[in-house]
DNA sequence: TTGAAAGCGCTAACAA
DNA sequence: TTGTTAGCGCTTTCAA
């Protein structure tokens, strides 16, 4: 046997004495096999340690694979144009192997823009979905359609276990809490006020939030108990006027000495009063490389920021998508992605770095 | 035109009024082809946005092509362990493109072992090379070969710019020196004796170190000048107890705050030391999560680990060399990997994470 | 229950 | 300089 060739269907049908058409049936398990046929085809393939070649399968299936998107609008919040960006790169990637994608945008502010682009998704008739189910009280509908249906979906960033999703990909929340209270308190010991900021656009569907709060609160209990005074607040983005003036109040009255954003867009928010208010020795953690975060983490206005990757969260969920369409290849349940800290001196190098 | 199925070289043919061998060549620029006949084709696949089908252009090829790596014994060092986990999952991952790998180790320590496996790899007749070129006085014989040879070659972990491979994969070792600095710089203030080590078992070959160290140093002068005192010291590994009886010596000698080391197998080496004199007190920033720095880390002995992502760096080299033999795909000239910083707190995130 | 054969889109040897 | 054609390994239809 030449090592250095790959076996082939061929090559097993001519082992077992069958056609290539029966040594595919076995492969794939479908039609009828008698018994015979069967044993004589899975002796030759576990001798040779047989491999599907998954380029020659692609290209004889010859099937078109479609694939919807369902997220918040990019326009809406660089958060999401970040995730978008990767569903873009996702699709160049992807058109080779005949998967076709199409993306969906609601408002998260507005449950019939939800409906309907949920509508429109399912009207795409797809062959699976990736979906970032911010707005999950209203989703229900839809995932129950999805599996009667029989259509794999995949959710990034926020996770409903409940829903069942064949894959989850996002970060841990909990942890990443700890992450932040970590380098909080070094930066801040020996001062001690400390405020955690819930800043969203829809605060009953934000309870997510509250486990990067107590992820934080346990770090800061564990190490140094009663030391540091901790307020949470939760602010809705509405006005940017109030939520400035509410922030700055909470800043003068509880004499806050570092903060801790639980949100990518609340994080420039809160620098921008920052910086307004000409506190910069206020130290300052939150979540995202937004453009904006970008920006105030230069001026030295943000010190740390949570990656959470948006966009190769998005990236990967069409990956996931995709193989599971072409191959049969099962994604992991639940992907969690590295907490990482980005600060003003490796904030560059993250930067730079592509998706690879 | 149905926007679902692609466009094929039969299309453009048809379009162009010629064959598809005549296509063939001009997407692939071999052979002769009129310029009438050139045109031609090119307008047909500009109208159409014509994207090559990789699956099928793979199929039709039947090539195989050979990748012989060079990298240290991965069972000297829990580093090059990593890094040949990275060969060996990329190796899984393009069998089924016909790729076929090789890896030849050799001993940072003696010469001729480098020289013996440069001769096997060469030896392995490689479409392309992928090498960790940290004996580069003794690679450059090899570069010439293979350069003459028009053998692709990239370089993973350490850069020599001089010997142009297609493909740098590594970090920005300045950079790394910086987020050192600057994680040490807030964790010690306000104390002030700190202790740069370059521990290595080549130091003729170890001048990259250095760049880390400068790194260090600036971040340290821009922020804190004359404040810190800082000392850098070359230790050979060769015996333990001798090397340990140095740091101790130098740590019990400045009076020593915090140390920076500049390499992995160094970490665990300062950090073993650290416990046995019980000085948990001492900041620590080292690199990488090698199965000793981690304990360590878990321990309280390492503060902090900025992660070369070994393994990655590894199994990209791989793809890039794949996509490059496969799909002419030029990889970028360098890739800097993000700097990341690990801690106690976000650490095991990093372990869950797979390669994606 | 099985096999023959055409076809997926591209490549490359060969002939013209 | 160009075109014809037989593959590449697998899928799938159709007939037996």
């Amino acid at each position: 046997m030449d090592e250095n060739k790959s076996i082939r269907i061929k090559d097993i049908a001519e082992m077992a004495g069958v056609s290539v058409a029966t040594v595919d049936r076995v492969l794939h398990q479908r039609g009828k096999i008698s018994k015979e046929s069967l044993e004589k085809v899975m002796k030759a393939m576990k001798q040779t340690n047989y491999k599907l070649n998954l380029i020659a399968s692609t290209l004889g299936t010859n099937k078109l694979y479609k694939i919807a998107v369902l997220l918040p609008d990019p326009k809406d919040d660089d958060f999401w144009r970040q995730s978008n960006s990767g569903i873009i790169k996702a699709k160049e990637n992807w058109v080779q192997y005949n998967i076709r994608m199409e993306s969906f945008y609601f408002n998260m502010n507005d449950k019939s823009s939800f409906m309907n682009a949920e509508k429109q998704a399912l009207a795409f008739s797809p062959d699976g979905m990736l979906i970032a189910p911010v707005m999950h009280r209203e989703a229900n509908i839809l995932f129950n359609i999805l599996k009667e249906k029989k259509i794999p979906y995949i959710f990034f960033n926020t996770n409903i276990i409940e829903a069942e999703p064949i894959s989850f990909i996002g970060q841990d929340l909990y942890q990443s809490g700890r992450v932040g209270a970590e380098f909080l308190m070094t930066r801040l010991f020996p001062r001690k006020n400390i405020a955690i900021l819930h800043i969203w656009e829809d605060v009953q569907n934000g309870v997510h939030l509250k486990e990067k709060e107590r992820g934080f609160r346990d770090y800061i209990t564990e190490k140094k108990n009663k030391y540091f005074n901790i307020h949470s607040y939760n602010l809705k983005i509405c006005g940017e006027k109030e939520l400035n003036r509410e922030i700055t109040t909470i800043i003068k009255r509880d004499n806050i000495d570092g903060i801790f954003v639980s949100t990518s867009k609340g994080s420039s928010l809160t620098a921008s009063v920052l910086g307004k208010i000409g506190r910069k020795d206020i130290v300052l953690i939150g979540y995202d490389m937004l453009k904006e975060n970008i920006i105030y983490m230069k001026e030295g206005l943000i010190n740390c920021l949570i990656n959470q990757n948006p966009e190769k969260q998005a990236f990967l969920g069409v990956s996931y998508l995709s193989n599971f369409l072409l191959f049969k290849k099962r994604p992991p349940v639940t992907d969690l992605f590295p907490l990482e800290i980005v600060t003003k001196e490796n904030i560059d190098s993250f930067l730079n770095a592509s998706i690879h």
